[in-house]
DNA sequence: AAATTTGTAACATATTTTATTACAGTATGA
DNA sequence: TCATACTGTAATAAAATATGTTACAAATTT
């Protein structure tokens, strides 16, 4: 879940958003996203671990936000399912003995961390309130 | 090829600039991406569409720089070879009958949009000469 | 106690990426 | 002119990754 772990965790906390008072179960919300609910519970499972949410088992259970949704930003966000952007490397470990294959990944490493910088700053500045209330 | 596309590209695209008298068969880069020669024919296809490098078949052939490396930049790469940058989608067709399901990619969309003009303004500040003359 | 939900593991399927094989076509040069 | 060494490209295979499903124990409500 490389590419949808982003998008879907902030369809999930919208979502929450949208619902301040109620426990929203992993099935209401796989409804929303099309998604199957186990991978709902797994992407919740993660923003329980970063204490973003709260869930309760058992009957009428679910999950809601733990946090104030103005103060959570969307790079908090990025950082918990995407650690980091970039435009790739090479998967294979390049040639050591050539001057170039032996320091490609170090100069590709140091553009793509001014790429997240540049990024990180940009979604900084939106909030999960902010975003939510687009809808 | 989403991933290693765009460095798979710069890397021959540098070991071109390195040797700018020379055509550079696809085995050669190969050997410093550790790749398969084919693939590395491929993305040369890609940037002999875009005017971008010359080859020569035959014996002795090979590919080489068909522009001015100060002139060609980062961004004009990227266009070539990622398309967009993002923090993805969630993969089905999210549920048009709830309200943050219908919208949620139109703002996403706007959201991805606004990264690419800052990773765009980025990209087109460096070209191939400057991060070729790096290593 | 029955019903409903989370949490999680194990497994299955689908998709995407990467690698390989094969070979026709082209240029070089002995 | 013939052997050699390349490109170009298609077809296929293998590997890696992402997504989906099933199953069920544990928790909680009514």
């Amino acid at each position: 879940m490389i590419s949808g772990k982003f998008a879907i965790t902030i369809h999930i906390l919208t979502l929450l958003h949208k619902f301040p008072n109620d426990f929203l179960s992993s099935e209401f919300i796989a409804g929303s996203i099309n998604l199957n609910p186990v991978l709902v519970r797994k992407e919740i499972a993660n923003l329980k671990a970063h204490h973003i949410v709260e869930s309760k088992e058992g009957k009428n259970g679910g999950t809601k936000l733990a946090v104030n949704a103005a103060e959570l930003t969307l790079k908090q966000i990025f950082e918990m399912t995407f650690e980091s952007i970039g435009l790739g490397f090479a998967k294979n470990q390049p040639n050591p003995d050539c001057p170039v294959g032996k320091n490609i990944n170090q100069h590709l490493e140091a553009l793509y961390s001014e790429m997240n910088q540049k990024v990180s700053a940009q979604l900084e500045g939106i909030s999960l309130e902010d975003f939510s209330n687009q809808f």
